[in-house]
DNA sequence: TGACAAAGTTCCAAAAAGGAACTAACATCA
DNA sequence: TGATGTTAGTTCCTTTTTGGAACTTTGTCA
């Protein structure tokens, strides 16, 4: 399978992965998240080449990701600000920066904290079920075939049990 | 920067990708949560290269991530079981699930429905609070320096305001 | 005029991935 | 006994993707 290919599959994650599939991509969102705007920025903080930073750019903009905008004029520059769409990936980032917390500590404890500033807490983002609200277990989860998953298809699913856990 | 100097980085996120950096490595951990434990049904199902399969799963064990656990001697042969380390990522992927049924959406409908045993619903993952229990706006979160961040590294802190978001 | 800045682009070498064939260690079948 | 099959890799070579450094464009400022 090819990188091109990963965004017919009928899989969402595969789908996910076509943009966010590598690491550069998902440094640049960070740092979108971290309020990063402009091509200078990002390129002195990551430390990624130049070209790539391109691409990675031009390639989230053409998918709606990020959007650029002109922040002046003669000379042009733009800065590139997360879309709605490039918001709603903020649940893949927190939860990586979790798992980086929880199990990629070198004991000095977590590089950065988040405050909730509705609830004024400091918290760790849990994931949960839209409907009762409880924090999910993937062994509490059923995976079940939906409208999208074609009969050929049927292959992805869970082999034994219907059960996506180890 | 390099793939190596990733987990020394003094990012949650970067260290995380130190493992979950390419699309292969997170195929793999799709297919772990769909209970796929065998070389050969991870090689058939993915079409992922046989030696870059190989390495990835090698990486895997060596992180705590799998574990390689015999099922038979005569000849010897292995499957690859998640860890609690590993059974913690799916919040990763079920992020990633979830913007892909939202965003990548070819028009069929998602192809996978997920059900929450515990309460019996067919259910979104939400990225939440820990200590309020809302869901989670990025720009309704606070970021500020943890212990883990040096003070030479403050320089990874939002720029000017203290609001992760776009 | 010369130096500086932002945002790229170009060129070449190095690393990683793709593709296909090959190997090891047994089991089973004719 | 020899041929074939199965699982889990490994090896070799080609193609693609990155890394690193220099160069370009368009304009400002002193």
């Amino acid at each position: 399978m090819k990188w091109k290919a990963l965004d017919a599959e009928p899989c969402s994650i595969a789908r996910t992965l076509s943009f966010v599939g590598d690491r550069w991509s998902l440094l640049v969102l960070r740092d979108c998240f971290l309020r990063v705007r402009r091509f200078e920025e990002f390129q002195r903080r990551l430390g990624v080449t130049r070209h790539i930073l391109a691409d990675r750019l031009k390639r989230f903009v053409e998918a709606g990701i990020l959007s650029r905008v002109a922040y002046q004029t003669s000379p042009e520059r733009h800065e590139y600000v997360l879309t709605q769409k490039g918001l709603e990936l903020y649940p893949v980032l927190m939860a990586m920066a979790r798992w980086g917390d929880a199990w990629m500590d070198d004991g000095a404890g977590p590089p950065l904290r988040y405050r909730h500033r509705p609830c004024g807490h400091h918290f760790t983002p849990v994931m949960c079920c839209s409907e009762c609200g409880e924090p999910l277990d993937p062994r509490a989860v059923t995976v079940e075939p939906g409208p999208g998953l074609g009969s050929e298809d049927a292959q992805l699913l869970p082999p034994a049990r219907q059960n996506p856990a180890s």
